[in-house]
DNA sequence: TTAACATATGAACATATATTCATATGTTAA
DNA sequence: TTAACATATGAATATATGTTCATATGTTAA
């Protein structure tokens, strides 16, 4: 943890700032309990299927997500359970109470 | 994790967001070894003061790091330990080897 | 083949935000 | 008090990026 590398550093940003957007991360977490197809995530969370592409291949490029195809439909879930593991932390993270050490 | 409240994904989406900053996010990881102050991250970063002030008060807002004032000097540290473990969680998926089923 | 459906993509625009510069505030020593 | 140092902040700007609209690509059924 103490030397992460230029190039690390860059990754890791990167995902982050993918999963800093409410609409990507809503998108996310839809996608973390079972592979859902694009229009069924757009349909959930009210949004057109334009745009959950546009984010969906943000995520798939980052390996966020990962995309198989069935038939007309394309169902996306978790590419490995890292991402849930980051979301719990981050989910302590709020639940702690502030000002308190730990 | 399937049920988190639009509350919550707003405030997750601001700490990502925050993480998603390459100079942000080299400032986070300054801090994590040992309380660090203002001077010494800059000079360390090879960044103007002022701008790692500026990060610094976003940082401190979203509590991820806290202030610790020393005569003249404000060192910076984690503000618990949930940040870490994030970051090592995303070091982790980015070690994962592309296109592997877990 | 054509038609209908599902997903993906390119361009344009509006908004958000990282950085710089100047200045202000706070702290300690003389 | 003044001077020097350390940190913080406000305004301005340049860049990045989320969203929409139109269109393209891919898939299946008739």
């Amino acid at each position: 943890m103490t030397m992460t590398s230029e190039n690390h550093i860059m990754l890791l940003a990167d995902l982050f700032r993918l999963l800093g957007d409410t609409t990507r991360l809503r998108i996310v977490l839809a996608c973390l309990d079972a592979p859902i197809a694009v229009n069924d995530i757009a349909t959930r969370l009210a949004l057109s299927s334009s745009l959950v592409s546009h984010h969906l291949r943000l995520l798939r490029a980052a390996r966020i997500l990962k995309a198989d195809r069935q038939g007309k439909q394309v169902f996306y879930s978790a590419a490995d359970q890292h991402i849930s593991g980051v979301l719990a932390d981050m989910l302590a993270h709020i639940a702690e109470p502030a000002g308190e050490e730990v």
